[in-house]
DNA sequence: TGTCAACACGAAATCGGTTTCGTAAAATGA
DNA sequence: TCATTTTACGAAACCGATTTCGTGTTGACA
């Protein structure tokens, strides 16, 4: 790379000194009007740009905004992403993003390299490895050094920081309720297994929905689709037993439910009802399109940066850790009847 | 946030000094085995970490790699950062993500912020107001400057840099092609507005493969789709024409495109085919799924960052701008018939 | 003409590390 | 015993900025 131009350089090649150099570039009136112009008119000409790094040294701060995310290839993640930027870029600060690929090991390093002093705060969003190993020690080392830290949508009770998640439990309930209104009785879940707890929140959600009605669960109805096996054998399963619909937690499984339906012969949604979770191009683009919970994730990372910047500039008095919720709401499509 | 421990603090309460404490924490020989594991064991036990910011400063450089991206919603730029994130990681690079909205203003911007000296590098693919304006003056004022920048996917001659691009004109005659073996001669084009090169690209691989059949480009299958106004009404003008095909140059309106036929009554694929371009979600799971063009974004991401680095790290001798075209190819799926 | 304030600028400290060079004390060798 | 080499460490420069404090020169005023 070219010699960069600093202000020693100005310095030098100007005769004065680099403080007054400083001092001109910032419109000081210590400086005479004649000094300040020569020095400007020599810094526009060669492009002067302050070193940012010298910068974020002397003033303790980065205007960094770390991101540690699962997966990037996600119609949520990135939609989130896209709220985190939108929220940091409206407050001057810059987001470094990395991902932990759902794996432990990768979240403890990403932790580690981004709790250095590179970034004012973190936004993450829990491995699933992690969850199932439940070892959060690097999370809470990372609150006890008072690093600004909020988690979304994957958050645990047992570390101590802001979080940002949607109702999950509301929206079982919302999704499975509507599913009910509409005479499907008979609704089989697509969930994940149990350590990933958004699935389990939603579960619960799904169960008070029955009973509310009466209906007791049947745990045939329920499938906890293991990722690393085929997801489509595993879902293909409970059509074994009498349903009428199907509640999944997600897209994939969702659009994946409603495929084998389609191929049993089942008319959507007059004879077999869909409903999702995530509003993602899937659900829309597919026919019939998808009814879903519409998660708003864009909503969700601007909540969360708002908070970490909120807590990254104040002076931390006490610290009495957020939670906050975003409801979700039911994005009526194709794949249900219209409600009665 | 907490007072950070450093160097200075380990010196003065071990009663040394900070070069001591350096060495001894790189393992210096110049240090006794006795003072070395005193500080070592002090280090460790109060956590600490050597602040990144005045490494960086010191050593001139962040090991970070600045990535622009028009927008992070869309599949085929989301796997790219994956792949850029995958080739950094081997390499110990970290990425920082900002988005241009694809506003020519945003770009600018980012341009300006990542290049005063925050980062060792930049991936970058122009945003589609800067393809429209033709105004490229940031790019060559970093290129003058001699930061290592890559452009991908959407790139432009003008500017003097390393490039990675999709073979847009060879994907576009394979999908083409493929179309015309198997009996579909009326094949519509749905494509982008002419600024936006890769359309053109993609374009001219279509006309190429239908003059080599003899067959003369007829103006009227072919649709610059405006994005701002209603994209299904612009597609749906086509089917006004006598056509038995779309290709189309991306996923979203390869799916428009397949939902208007199926609306129409044709039977896809019997009577009616569909290739998109990017190999995403939507044509997985639309039914029937789409065949597409495969991106290969990972790819994409890969060679960028591999590119990149070599020339980050490699004291530039003669620069000779390298471009990487990484070849596509079809994927198959239900909504063509299937090779004769 | 002497005093003091205002002006315009420079020296040096600071942020948190690394590294070069210098040196006192101990060890070695003749 | 004296010269020389190691050993083990510290002082200081450096990366690129900002900022406090100090100071020489003017000019104003008594």
């Amino acid at each position: 790379m070219k010699q960069k131009i600093t202000i020693k350089t100005i310095a030098k090649e100007l005769g004065v000194s680099t403080s007054t150099v400083s001092k001109a570039l910032r419109d000081s009136h210590e400086i005479s009007i004649d000094t300040k112009d020569k020095i400007k008119a020599y810094a526009a000409m060669f492009n002067y740009k302050p070193n940012s790094l010298a910068l974020q040294l002397r003033n303790q701060k980065t205007k960094l905004i770390g991101v540690i995310l699962p997966r990037i290839v996600h119609h949520f993640f990135s939609t989130v992403i896209k709220g985190i930027e939108q929220g940091a870029s409206e407050k001057g600060y810059h987001i470094m993003v990395c991902f932990s690929n759902e794996s432990y090991k990768k979240e403890v390093e990403n932790l580690k390299v981004l709790s250095n002093g590179s970034v004012d705060g973190l936004i993450v969003s829990i491995a699933k490895e992690t969850l199932e190993t439940k070892d959060f020690t690097h999370f809470k080392d990372l609150v006890n050094e008072e690093i600004p830290l909020v988690l979304f949508d994957r958050v645990v009770d047992e570390i101590l920081c802001d979080k940002v998640v949607v109702d999950d439990v509301g929206a079982g309930y919302k999704a499975t309720k509507y599913l009910l209104n509409q005479n499907s009785l008979k609704i089989a879940l697509i969930t994940t297994p149990e350590h990933v707890n958004v699935g389990t929140l939603r579960r619960q959600g799904y169960e008070r929905a029955l009973s509310e009605k009466g209906i007791s669960v049947n745990k045939k109805l329920i499938i906890e689709v293991e990722e690393k096996e085929n997801i489509k054998a595993q879902i293909e399963r409970v059509f074994d037993q009498d349903i009428d619909a199907v509640f999944a937690v997600n897209e994939i499984y969702a659009a994946t439910a409603m495929r084998i339906a389609k191929e049993k012969g089942y008319k959507v949604p007059q004879e077999f009802s869909v409903i999702g979770f995530t509003d993602g191009l899937i659900s829309e683009y597919s026919s019939p399109s998808i009814t879903t919970i519409a998660q708003h994730g864009l909503e969700m990372g601007k909540q969360a940066v708002e908070v970490l910047i909120e807590r990254i500039e104040k002076e931390a008095e006490v610290y009495e850790p957020k939670k906050i919720v975003i409801s979700s709401n039911l994005k009526l499509r194709e794949s249900t009847k219209p409600s009665s």
